[in-house]
DNA sequence: CACAAAATTAAACAAACGTTTGAATTAAAC
DNA sequence: GTTTAATTCAAACGTTTGTTTAATTTTGTG
């Protein structure tokens, strides 16, 4: 019962967090929507920044164990690897959209050093095992030399530029300004994964040395 | 005397938006930073909400010339056009770090439907102006077909994953976490403009056809 | 200097904020 | 069935919020 309940005001809190952002969204805002009493946010979470932290620590950190698996798959090349990389964060980011947003914009500023700490250092060990995938190709003679974290940053830039920039996503799919988030989902979904899969596969392909023609 | 205490104002609300946010800075805060008396900032601009919107007026929309001139420069060539364009788009963004994060964090939730119009529109028009150029690379047989949206994308991403992440960013450029904002656009500048120009180059080259040597 | 307009101020406003209280209700344990 | 603990609630707490007021000072003009 208390577990379903704190659960819901997370869930609660996410969507209004995620859509106003932290500052913008009220104790009361979250207890009215949740269809709780207001003191029962404090008697779960003890305060407002606390109800973030626990949700951060609800959803945050679950795409290591995975990413260290496909790193370890052998039965996989280089060049799969990166696909499913593509797959896995176009997924994750855009079933998780309104997390996403809050960890885009607000994590970097929570207050607590503990939490920001700890969402620097899941960034950092997704890096590493990254860095352990493209480094397998570079091996194997598939991928040429290039700058991993920068590479890192194309990858998730790409895709957060769409999902923070929504009312200018939006028009560039050609959907209606107040598109719900399955129709954006869907109509995005494909076309980030088709363009960051050419984008990296260019980008790393050992043939593509030297500079283009000059013209 | 009005005009220098007006730009002073909205110099400090950039600063102060910039770093904690539209809702994460009162009125007071502003007008403490500024020196001035907190009824000066009615005074100027009716509200709060009325002073973003005066910020976005005074810094937004001024790289649609600039695009413009590169566009019809003939004396570059298609490539030499893109580099331009990376180290224009870099330059932009980390000499106005706190802009640029009030228009990615804020822009798109303004409530007033004019200024987010507004900014849509100025995004728009900026695609615009790089898909002919491009478009020109392809005439010209020196580009490939690519998703112009989805590039434009990565470009603009690949900076704001580095200048919103700001602590991961410092990780990753081995400085320490309280690095100044010069300290971090030095190493980051060109970092992001070598990547760039190489992940575009590889992206748009026609010489670059086909799928990878599957391994 | 005199006068009108603009600029600045301290103080106050009502509303919203996060949080706490203490009593009332429900659930669990024996 | 009684007792104890966990949960829920309306109400209130003291701050902080954005904005306005009305008096005062400064500035520009004839």
């Amino acid at each position: 019962m208390a577990a379903d309940k704190r659960e819901h005001i997370l869930t609660v809190a996410e969507e209004l967090f995620g859509d106003n952002g932290f500052d913008g969204t009220s104790v009361r805002d979250i207890a009215q929507k949740a269809g709780v009493n207001l003191a029962m946010i404090s008697y779960y979470f003890g305060s407002k920044e606390k109800l973030l932290e626990a949700l951060i620590e609800l959803r945050a950190g679950y795409s290591f164990g995975i990413l260290e698996e496909l790193n370890k798959d052998e039965t996989l090349s280089p060049w799969d690897k990166i696909d499913r990389l593509v797959e896995f964060y176009v997924e994750k980011v855009l079933n998780n959209l309104r997390f996403h947003s809050i960890m885009y914009r607000e994590a970097t500023n929570v207050r607590s050093e503990e939490i920001r700490d700890r969402i620097i250092n899941i960034k950092l060990r997704n890096l590493e095992q990254i860095t352990k995938i493209i480094q397998d190709g570079q091996q194997k003679k598939l991928f040429r030399e290039i700058d991993i974290p920068m590479t890192m940053g194309s990858l998730m830039g790409t895709i957060s530029s769409y999902t923070q920039a929504r009312p200018y996503g939006c028009q560039v799919l050609a959907l209606g300004y107040d598109a719900n988030d399955e129709a954006y989902r869907s109509k995005l979904a494909p076309r980030l994964k088709a363009h960051l899969k050419q984008l990296l596969r260019a980008h790393l392909d050992i043939a593509n040395l030297g500079s283009p023609s000059k013209g």
